[in-house]
DNA sequence: GTCTATATTCTGATAGAC
DNA sequence: GTCTATCAGAATATAGAC
């Protein structure tokens, strides 16, 4: 799948590299998207796994940019994995809730990195996600392997926490602020 | 394709759709890929006609605004064209040099955009685009039809020339203009 | 340009013996 | 669990008549 991209699984050609034949495939799995859902069941734990991991440090904002570093090395070190967790671009594939689980696990992780640098706004929450993907897509279609992305990060955090922090304003009673949910 | 994905394009159901036979296709196009390469030109050529028109303002920062609108709308009004375009989905499909070109256009339009507020830095470069594909990438998988996303351009627009142009060397004369809006 | 007919090769999936 | 054999259908593409 790393040379020929994700749809280019074949229950053959699986079978083939498992040392198998086809009809045993179907004694451990009773569809190929079963297979699909397993992979992604798999790629979810280790994504949850590498991003709720101890962060060496307490520093809120070296938190963040940990956190932005683990994302793009996770993604990029397995370009199909993460087509399949995040591009959805296997046809008539939906995760089943039970693979879906850890990734829930993963945004709320994410969520409270934010939150520790007072970030709980969704438009803020939701400038940091498109930011940090779309890193990701520009890395994977611009320069795969290299590692331009690195030095963006730190100068990214700095600038959305220092907009973060201007823009939020001192609490007072009576907000009349409109708030999206 | 709008219903079935960009893959999903069969030249069997191709042709029953224009009413001829599979064989007549290949009276117009000489493989399946001559047809991508050829939906490729089409969408590139729409693609730099939204991102270079006329602008209706000489304010470059709203300039720079509205070039994100336009980006987004174009990509979520079509999303097989967004895919052909950008994500690359196609197996075994490249496109040819002629049916890039405009995207060329497109790009060198948007370093206009930037360089007329004052960003020709790479990097602020590199983390405008990343941006922006983010953003398209989170609406298309999180909200598609809905627009949330204009809500935040203006936000994110401030934040970055703020942030640009307080990282910006003085240029020899000690010119240190800061725009406020 | 358009057709009928077909070649070739792939796909996911199943029947049934062992 | 594993196999041989096969199904039913999809895919792109071509041959050759008209």
């Amino acid at each position: 799948m790393h040379a020929e991209g994700l749809a280019a699984l074949s229950l053959r050609e699986l079978a083939r590299l498992a040392g198998i034949t086809t009809p045993t495939v179907y004694a451990y799995f009773e569809s190929k998207n079963a297979i699909y859902d397993a992979m992604f069941g798999r790629a979810a734990e280790e994504f949850a796994e590498v991003m709720t991991g101890p962060y060496q440090t307490d520093d809120p904002r070296a938190v963040l940019a940990c956190g932005v570093r683990r994302f793009v090395e996770f993604c990029t070190a397995d370009v199909p994995r993460y087509q399949l967790l995040f591009q959805r671009t296997i046809r008539d594939f939906e995760p089943s809730a039970a693979s879906f689980a850890p990734a829930v696990r993963a945004l709320d992780a994410l969520r409270g990195r934010l939150k520790a640098n007072g970030i709980t706004d969704p438009r803020h929450i939701d400038m940091w996600t498109a930011w940090t993907t779309g890193l990701v897509d520009q890395q994977l279609s611009n320069d795969p392997g290299g590692d331009r992305w690195s030095r963006l990060i730190d100068e990214f955090v700095d600038m959305f926490l220092a907009h973060c922090h201007t823009a939020r304003r001192p609490p007072r009673s009576g907000q009349t602020r409109r708030r999206s949910s």
